[in-house]
DNA sequence: CGCGCCAAAATCGTATGCAATCTTTTCTCG
DNA sequence: CGAGAAAAGATTGCATACGATTTTGGCGCG
């Protein structure tokens, strides 16, 4: 799986910032798998690839690697990230203290129109379950993180937001490379569970359901150590 | 306060990154007000100032983006950031969700070590709230927010360690703001009680008293909105 | 056939140049 | 004298250039 396989859909509307659009459409390759962990991503070929200079390339690299899905090492350039077992259940503990206080906020502030939008997107992430092919296996993950996105965008703190964006996205890597059944999906009873509760303003339920929620995804996990901890994480691609 | 006013510790041994080695040291102007909220740093200055080209000034510009304490507009460059009432809020309410539950985790992984480390942390911001003088002062502050930073590293969790230190940063620069008695060494005798906790292995009581202190620092704002929200920052600097 | 060594190619880190945009100053006109 | 427009200056966004470091690909030798 090397980047140059890659497709992307052509920098669009252009006038504001090209290595934050690129981040994005990098972010979600990563976040979706097209990418693998190790993948090397050169300043060079990422700059060809959207058509802008290494410059801004750079930049869109330097971002990444901020939120922890690209490790980069000098003179040696941007990998995507290959978190160890020990990162992974970092990742999640984090998640365990965090999400359980962003659905209580949560809970405290839905609206009619929040309920529609989670409806629609539990409609959706079931759509894709429902599906076949590995188009679909890619939008299932990505709806199922964004649930939890949805949950800290109506939580209404920017802060715990981006922090939640950062841990869902290396969630996802780590599910990648960890998970038993390969798929987070198991989840999506669940998730209509902790929207039954939140619409109920149930603040203390959702708060318990999320925490059994996580347990669960990271019970999925085989965080056993595999071989040496790095061997230059596994000749990085 | 202009940012050329400032000086810079020489840009020492430097074969490794410069531009984090930059970005550490605009932090700590900016976390101890050598820097004030909404000064211009512009590319050119900063790397005048650092000896370096504005290529590398402006990654380390970036990186404070990134983190909150610099606030970027498109084509009119960086400057402190300028915390609004609604911003120091989001600061502290992820600060009570966090940090209590980084002191669990501490509790549970103090040695003797750290306990010695401690106390010498709790010293030496009690001789600097002794001292008398603007550079005292300055130190006191860094002080006390390294108190929260040595309890995020016993913790043992990197991910959440940054986070807190984006936090703690972010809410140097509320307190500079809004801080009635325009210190936050309010919670001296505070952070001695939590040590205490920590060293009994008590983590309910280290929790709760977290809590509590982060409450008392934030009870020492004046989060009421002055004239309009932006005003486009008070014409900056 | 495998292994180390050296040159060639690729890639990175950083400085610099140029056009676009924003800011400030100056000038004009009411 | 003040307001608004035009010009000059400063600063940013981005591309490109070049030395330094790393990777790759022979090539000889055991």
């Amino acid at each position: 799986m090397n980047i140059a396989d890659q497709t992307f859909p052509a920098v669009d509307s252009a006038n504001e910032d090209r290595a934050q659009t690129i981040r994005d459409q990098l972010r979600d390759a990563i976040v979706d798998r097209r990418l693998a962990p190790g993948t090397k991503l050169s300043e060079g070929e990422v700059g060809t690839l959207f058509d802008v200079s290494r410059t801004v390339a750079r930049a869109a690299l330097q971002m990444l690697s901020f939120e922890g899905l690209v490790r980069t090492e000098r003179n040696r350039g941007a990998f995507v990230a290959n978190p160890s077992p020990e990162e992974a259940r970092q990742v999640f503990a984090s998640r365990r203290l965090i999400e359980p206080g962003i659905a209580i906020a949560a809970a405290g502030r839905m609206t009619p129109a929040h309920v529609v939008a989670f409806k629609a997107q539990l409609d959706e992430e079931g759509r894709f379950i429902a599906e076949r092919g590995p188009n679909a296996r890619r939008s299932e993950i990505k709806a199922s993180g964004d649930f939890h996105l949805l949950l800290a965008s109506v939580a209404g703190n920017t802060i715990l937001q981006r922090f939640m964006e950062e841990l869902v996205a290396r969630s996802s890597l780590v599910i990648a490379l960890y998970g038993r059944s390969g798929i987070s999906s198991c989840g999506h009873s669940e998730h209509m569970n902790i929207l039954e509760a939140l619409e109920n303003g149930n603040s203390e339920r959702a708060s318990a359901l999320m925490l059994h929620h996580i347990d669960h995804i990271e019970a999925d996990l085989d965080l056993r150590v595999r071989s040496g901890p790095a061997l230059r994480q596994a000749l990085e691609s």
